[in-house]
DNA sequence: CGCGTGATTGAAACCCTTCAAGTTTAGTGG
DNA sequence: CCACTAAACTTGAAGGGTTTCAATCACGCG
């Protein structure tokens, strides 16, 4: 719902109700039905996209037809390919829902009338920087630890993830096979492992 | 040197020299000598640094000790830990020099300065882009590829690097250990592996 | 009910690490 | 400029963590 991104960008980057008026008209809602898929690899990502509820995910596909997820992205969160959407590049992922989805459609007409609210591109400069420091966690994580630390900063860092989001793709996320993800999990039942928050 | 720092901002960003003339009183040179630390993880980081000579390296410290590369920034780039340096958080990484290195050093003032000029906060912008496009491109590669195949992209993608940083450096940066990347390196050899580029 | 998808389990294979020992390289002081 | 030392790189053997492949189980949905 409109409201609710209306809400959200009030609260998180300050954006005054006569702003909000001025942005409103380049909104635009799409239901989305679990399973179709919204960007494709190698396409122009001409959209961005803020999810009111349900749950995308952003995913490559590899020379041996395997599928790594990149990117979750449940409600309040933003999703697209920046890079191709900014530069017109090709996308290097593949978009679609997890869920039904409700999403708010951004395009090029509302970042134009968005570039003049000093206060929203601060907040998207600072999103920015946020999806680094998460990329750079990411990173570390995956040059540095095992399987079963990865799933268990996994588990404490998106709880509410884990019960929406199959195993198979979660093991995606983490670089490992669904097999590995499912002894991880036995490993960790058998001592009795629950999370710390 | 800050001619250099000048050509590459008018080059790169499309400053004007009446620009620039704002900007160079907040402008700063330092000389680093190889092996000296610009910033300790947990610190706060006040300083973005713009590499006019040389080779700076970010790296992690995990508990048990362990360096992990994070980013190689030789001449030409920018480097910091933008997360600190923007919201007044503890430092996630090192930051050290790998060879003598020329920087130009960016405080807070010279962001204040640099704000008001639209070209310069557009090129800031691309470049955080950039830098996301670049960690999703090596997310991919942790996710989905072989030490060999990832060693094989290094090499490809930062051929101007192989002969300046340590083996072991690269090895921590790909997420092996020393001892694989020099197996890996005698494997490619054996099959008399060249660079495409 | 039956089919398909996802999760589990087992055994073998593989990649990478670990540890230990050597070799080479690079830097430093005499 | 050589000699010495420390660091970097290489090599081998053993072990561990993950993958692969195959079979089985559990579940939801037409």
């Amino acid at each position: 719902m409109i409201t609710d991104f209306k809400k959200y960008l009030q609260q998180k980057a300050g954006i005054s109700d006569a702003d909000f008026d001025k942005l409103e008209p380049a909104l635009l809602t799409k239901q989305i039905s679990k399973g179709a898929v919204l960007l494709r690899q190698d396409e122009v990502c001409s959209e961005v996209y803020f999810i009111s509820s349900g749950l995308l995910r952003a995913y490559t596909v590899d020379n041996a037809g395997k599928e790594h997820v990149i990117q979750f992205a449940p409600e309040n969160w933003w999703l697209s390919d920046r890079n191709s959407f900014l530069f017109n590049e090709p996308a290097l992922f593949f978009i679609d829902a997890i869920e039904d989805t409700e999403i708010i459609v951004l395009t090029h007409s509302f970042f134009d009338l968005a570039g003049n609210i000093t206060k929203f591109t601060e907040f998207n400069t600072k999103a920015l920087h946020n999806q680094v420091r998460q990329h750079q966690q990411r990173i570390s994580l995956l040059i540095g630890a095992s399987a079963e630390e990865r799933y268990i900063d996994f588990v404490e860092r998106y709880p509410n993830l884990l019960l929406r989001v199959p195993q198979w793709m979660i093991a995606s996320y983490l670089g490992i096979t669904p097999e590995s993800l499912s002894r991880v999990r036995k490993e960790l039942a058998r001592r009795n492992f629950k999370p710390t928050k």
